[in-house]
DNA sequence: TCATTGATGGTCT
DNA sequence: GACCATCAATGAG
């Protein structure tokens, strides 16, 4: 059997809108101590750049916000109220700020979710600080393509908790694949 | 079903 | 000192 696909930079190279739409159904992979922990992308939002005044980017270049403003493909890993971690993927060439966050899981292998959100899928995938800035073509942190082909319908909502950013919180830049259980806020 | 709140600490002004 | 890309528990309706 041939292993699936781990996605090339050129994938991340691209509007985040795009990248937030094709990464639904992909796999996130990561080693730990030799563990493999494996879940499907259910959910994900757009954070499309500075001019998007729900993006962290938008408060300019500050060394939080660094790694968006770096190469695409590298994963942006935030600490948010004190106790939750927050994963983005880079998208755009470098110099662009652009991300996609990584919303809900669905467990494949060695998942313990019992509920979803992008706090718990950091926690459940064993994702801190320590990984912001690290390349996703990594060996032991990665993104595949699925297995087989799945189909889905992909819906599409206003980001959640971002309602401080005027227009930009009622833009439909969540997206998710419509009745999977994993979904958060459902 | 919806609104409110506590836990807990980094980041920026 | 205020805010925050969260989550679970709580209580009112």
């Amino acid at each position: 059997m041939t292993g699936p696909n781990k996605l090339p930079r050129s994938f991340y190279d691209r509007d985040p809108i795009q990248v937030a739409r094709e990464l639904l159904g992909m796999r996130l992979v990561h080693v730990i101590d030799g563990v493999t922990r494996v879940g499907r992308i259910v959910e994900t939002e757009a954070y499309l750049g500075p001019h998007d005044l729900a993006a962290h980017s938008a408060r300019g270049r500050t060394p939080r916000t660094e790694v968006m403003f770096g190469p695409p493909g590298h994963a942006y890993v935030y600490f948010i109220y004190g106790m939750y971690f927050c994963m983005n993927v880079v998208t755009q060439p470098e110099g662009m700020a652009s991300a996609v966050l990584l919303r809900a899981l669905e467990p494949i292998q060695n998942l313990d979710v019992k509920s979803s959100g992008p706090g718990l899928l950091c926690k459940a995938m064993g994702i801190d600080k320590s990984l912001n800035g690290r390349d996703l073509l990594s060996k032991d942190f990665f993104v595949t393509e699925s297995t087989g082909v799945e189909k889905f319908t992909i819906m599409k909502r206003p980001r959640v908790g971002v309602d401080y950013a005027g227009s930009w919180a009622r833009r439909l830049l969540r997206f998710y694949i419509k009745g999977n259980g994993h979904v958060s806020r459902r």
